[in-house]
DNA sequence: AAGTATACCAACCGCTGGTAA
DNA sequence: ATTACCAGCGGTTGGTATACT
């Protein structure tokens, strides 16, 4: 039985497999923690559970953020009567859970998005996944590392060169900004375009479309979204984008392809200019 | 048939940056 | 200015299925 056959598997079926699952992984854990008396991680010490989730579980989790969101992951698996930590529950919603995800193999045109996508943006998964709908980061990462990567050795694939990269960038703004509306077969929506600019604003590494970011606090505030509290914060993105995309918000998209085609035809003096 | 290698993927871990106190 | 907390990200691990010898 493969691994998408048993995610086809009726629910009883698969609980009483995860359920069997569940025992085993448990006792082997315990004994192991018994034979090496090591320290267990914090979730075990907190009487947390770990490992595999059951369906039971993911139904809690589910029908407890359809009924009541999720705003706080750390109080949510104590509201909800679960024990897990909050992150292991925001994992479990985000790449296997949430109701948008798509199943299934990847399309040519999401593998060759991908492809490119990586080539522009190196291991920035979660950013090539605001561009592939449906799809989560994790997902992605797996895919390139299982097939796209030996792929790309096989066809030995040069590296991207400096000017195809900024060939590349040109190309994709053009597209972007080249329609007003979002539309469904181009690159970046407008929706994604906003991500894409955030995206670009937490970047950690020194490249320069980090450079471009450190520029883009600016636009955030243009887009009324000064500080935001912590809480708050995805809810005001969303709000954000929602209203981009109502207004179109045509200033916000200049800015960033000005500051794109900038860095992209300069980037030296662009680098300067920013310190 | 049994053992081993490889592929796949869900889940975990540790780090980072943003925010509030 | 400092500290603590939190969400999010990317790298890595570990379990299972499948292919190969």
């Amino acid at each position: 039985m493969t691994m998408k056959d048993r995610k086809c598997l009726p629910p009883v079926l698969k609980k009483a497999i995860e359920g069997e699952r569940e025992n085993l992984l448990r006792n082997k854990r315990n004994s192991e923690i018994e034979r090496t008396m090591a320290r267990a991680p914090c979730c075990e010490r907190m009487g947390l559970k770990k490992g595999p989730w059951t369906p039971e579980e993911d139904q809690i989790l589910v029908s407890f953020i359809q009924r009541y969101g999720h705003r706080n992951w750390r109080a949510l698996p104590k509201q909800a009567g679960l024990l897990r930590c909050g992150k292991s529950c925001r994992l479990r919603w985000i790449n296997y859970l949430r109701p948008d995800i798509k199943r299934g193999n990847f399309s040519k045109e999401e593998e060759e998005t991908i492809l490119r996508l990586h080539q522009l943006l190196g291991n920035r998964w979660s950013t090539i996944a605001a561009r592939l709908p449906g799809r989560t980061d994790n997902e992605i990462k797996n895919y390139w590392h299982s097939h796209l990567k030996k792929r790309l050795k096989q066809n030995s694939i040069p590296p991207i060169q400096e000017s195809d990269h900024h060939t590349l960038l040109r190309r994709e703004i053009k597209n972007a900004t080249r329609t007003s509306k979002p539309a469904a077969n181009s690159m970046f929506t407008t929706h994604q375009k906003i991500q894409n600019s955030e995206d670009m604003l937490v970047s950690r590494q020194q490249s320069r479309l980090e450079l471009v970011g450190s520029a883009g606090n600016e636009s955030a505030n243009v887009s009324g979204n000064s500080t935001p509290g912590v809480g708050e914060k995805n809810e005001k993105r969303d709000f954000a984008t929602k209203e981009s995309m109502n207004c179109e918000s045509s200033n916000v998209m200049e800015f960033w392809y000005n500051i794109l085609m900038e860095v992209a035809g300069n980037p030296t003096e662009m680098q300067k200019s920013l310190g």
